[in-house]
DNA sequence: GCCAGAATGTCCAACGTTGTCATATATCGG
DNA sequence: CCGATATATGACAACGTTGGACATTCTGGC
């Protein structure tokens, strides 16, 4: 396997030249750089990660953590960290964290340590752990928080406009003619679930307000089970919402659930449409209309975030939440 | 941030020592082994991976490469490979490689010769991605296959009893006084697959050969849409089946979706079964009966037979087909 | 108190890269 | 074409750890 040195006598300079070719921050000229790129080239030749991060004051490495293996976020944050990490030349460090484990913070000191990284992105669930956060500040790691449950004005966080997208989901659901329109909210600690609910309950306001009713308003806790609970109260009795609109899918999915035991068919006697867009909205019957997470932009911009905190080295302010716009899935 | 020398001070021993202490090589006495790891303890010190990696002719990494995200799989497996690396002391690597693209093989370089990977396990959907295995044979990486496409007596796997546990899943709907059994196999060239059909049609005979009906067997390759089709085709016709064993939950997902569409309810009209237990099993409804797949037993047994290959330095044969028992969750 | 063998220490090199600092080479005005 | 200055390049140590080859110090059994 090629390393710096050989990269350095192909190239016919030495291997402080090849660096300093890979780390363009200082000048090398134009037909130096090229003779040393077709040299890497050639040799196949990939910088060692272990040796640059050993070596290296910059740290090339971002933490992921994964808490509870069932949310269906962070398959899709990884998978496109991971891209998004590739792009920008970092590399993507992964563990576990089991946020209810009493051992959650040895996990975390072992993570920081073997790995040495020094930024993290912060993914649901693990995004919503404020004594984690609280930890991570401590050891003075820089993180982003991806969709956290809170709003805090002191963590740069990445999130989608919930409001927006709760309301443009309502507005759908108004203007296919549903006057009487049910909503399942989230956990009433989650930040997102507010917005949500807030976005539902204004566009319902702006249709005439009278319609919104507070017994039609639920919390499903964004789990499958309390929203079966919740839809079932929703659709029990006799002057029930002809829509429901679920503050995620997992809770959309039982509401179908529930009104298939009640006989009720979707979309015929019920419209229902839910949030997130994870794997079940396209597999479930009929396909969920949905609001997709704009994952990609979310890493790319939580990847991006570290990249320019490099550049500029100055220490600018560490409050930034990017917001980003999400996507609108119509489906049956 | 603390070192080994650190360790090595506060426990008052030799660095040496310490290293000794930690890769367990060497015999150290009981009771300076407990110094050092009260020390280690003490300082919250873990080994700096970049160091042990770059330094060490032992490899702590194990390399795992994802393709399609749309596997629901993946992310399954990755969870169970980081806790078994967690368990096992080693480090999970993981890397993006898109196997349509042209540019695999640059991905694939990049990603051994940036991480050092040597070992890697790989799992569907490039298990059953021959080009890559060859190309991991010629560059001398070991690795092993994780539910292979193709059974193959010269690479290591680590695969269910798909034979047993298709066996049984049609054996459960007899018991359930079903005798109108329908079949929607995978993907023809997956031996899965072809493994799945066998044990569906060996319950069967077993029942009574004259069951058995070619045309309730339909190939729905493994994919949401190709199983819509197959559905179709099984339920249209008068005498349809009153029970289809799918060979994944995708599939049995889409028979589902048909189902609901020809106004055939589930259970009452008709009993499907599904394979695999990803995420959709328990969130459609009714939930579905099916085989889970053992997640976190593969994984394991994939990091132990890198474990036991290296504490055994002797080169030992590397056809190993490791079968393990599947979980069969019998749901509504 | 002796001895064998186990346990521990010493010292140095090496892994592949980057940071520091010194030096060589190109560029420019006169 | 000269020296001055900016620009481009090189030599060497250092990052934290393990491996090797020994030397030294314990430990327990006689």
């Amino acid at each position: 396997m090629a390393n710096i040195f050989d990269v350095a006598e192909k190239a016919g300079v030495s291997v402080k030249t090849v660096s300093r070719v890979m780390n363009s921050a200082e000048q090398v000229r134009k037909s130096t750089r090229e003779r040393v790129q077709r040299a890497m080239l050639e040799l196949d030749y990939n910088p060692s990660h272990a040796a640059r991060e050993l070596r290296s004051a910059r740290s090339r490495s971002i933490g992921m953590l994964f808490g509870d293996p069932g949310s269906g976020f962070q398959s899709r944050f990884h998978h496109s960290a991971l891209q998004a990490c590739d792009e920008a030349g970092y590399f993507l460090a992964a563990g576990l964290l089991d946020e209810s484990s009493p051992d959650w913070d040895r996990q975390l000191s072992a993570f920081l340590s073997r790995t040495r990284v020094r930024n993290m992105i912060v993914v649901p669930p693990l995004s919503g752990a404020t004594a984690l956060h609280e930890r991570l500040i401590e050891r003075g790691v820089s993180f982003v928080l991806v969709s956290p449950a809170q709003s805090s004005s002191t963590i740069p966080a990445v999130r989608m406009d919930d409001f927006a997208a709760a309301h443009e989901v309502t507005r759908h659901l108004l203007d296919l003619g549903h006057r009487r329109i049910g909503h399942i909210s989230g956990a009433p600690d989650h930040v997102s679930s507010t917005l949500r609910q807030e976005g539902f309950v204004a566009a319902m306001l702006e249709h005439g307000g009278q319609e919104v009713r507070a017994d039609w308003i639920r919390s499903g806790k964004f789990k499958f089970e309390p929203a079966l609970e919740a839809a079932e109260e929703l659709l029990m009795s006799k002057d029930r919402p002809t829509a429901i609109f679920a503050s995620n899918d997992e809770m959309a999915a039982a509401v179908y659930f529930t009104a298939s035991r009640l006989g009720l068919r979707v979309p015929q006697d019920l419209s229902v449409v839910g949030f997130d867009d994870v794997a079940i909205a396209r597999t479930i019957w009929p396909t969920l209309t949905t609001i997709a997470q704009p994952y990609d932009a979310m890493s790319r911009a939580a990847v991006n975030y570290f990249a320019a905190r490099e550049a500029g080295e100055n220490g600018r302010p560490d409050a930034d939440v990017i917001t980003l716009d999400y996507e609108f899935k119509i489906r049956n």
